[in-house]
DNA sequence: ATCGAAGTTTGACAGCGATCGTACTTATGC
DNA sequence: GCATAAGTACGATCGCTGTCAAACTTCGAT
């Protein structure tokens, strides 16, 4: 294991793809908690109610789209939201989601 | 039949229901053509290739989600896009969606 | 009053995806 | 080396949703 796994470029950002990993609430709480923090976490660090393997699946839905970046620190797994490059390719959408308003709703 | 059917109002919008909603490629085309569109367009009017039926729950999701206002002209059935109040709770959402780039991907 | 056009409703079906437990891998620390 | 921690991989379920056909409703036109 160990290796970096593969990421999509910005170029090849799919709309529909992005969609569909943005449509789950696990998900999309994971995007926001990165778009709140400063820093890269680490898988184990999310507060998300599900079981690991439930979440390796979602972490990998997530970088499939091209949403987060993830290395290996250790043992662990680090993510990072893609921010500026979901930005370039689609200005407005991650705004939408991680609005104030939007969270609240 | 041939009454309005229920709306809800913009304070009820749920990002949740229009990510719903707005994650169906088919739905997704309707909104995109109600877009390019200056006018109102009727059900039938619509280039989707799914059966009327089909057709039907499709833009039953998109009106209870608040994307799309719907009523009657005779036998057929009028669609609006609610851009204004969906911009207006979810800024940059359908911006996103109907941006060219967007469109091409 | 009849017919056709436009949608709706209902029921059935198929496929996908979120979920979990279990077993496995890899790295760190003692 | 061994134990533990952090994820991953693999099947198996199970519910949801997109799809359609068929029967029905409503309105408009003839």
């Amino acid at each position: 294991m160990g290796r970096t796994p593969p990421h999509p470029e910005a170029s090849q950002f799919d709309l529909q793809r992005i969609l569909e990993a943005l449509v789950d609430p696990v998900r999309r709480s994971i995007i926001t908690q990165l778009d709140a923090s400063d820093e890269d976490i680490k898988c184990g660090a999310f507060d998300i109610q599900v079981s690991k393997s439930t979440a390796t699946h979602h972490f990998k839905v997530l970088r499939e789209a091209g949403l987060i970046r993830q290395h290996y620190v250790g043992t662990s797994r680090m993510n990072t939201l893609r921010r500026a490059e979901v930005d370039e390719v689609f200005p407005g959408l991650l705004d939408a989601l991680t609005t104030h308003r939007a969270k609240e709703r």
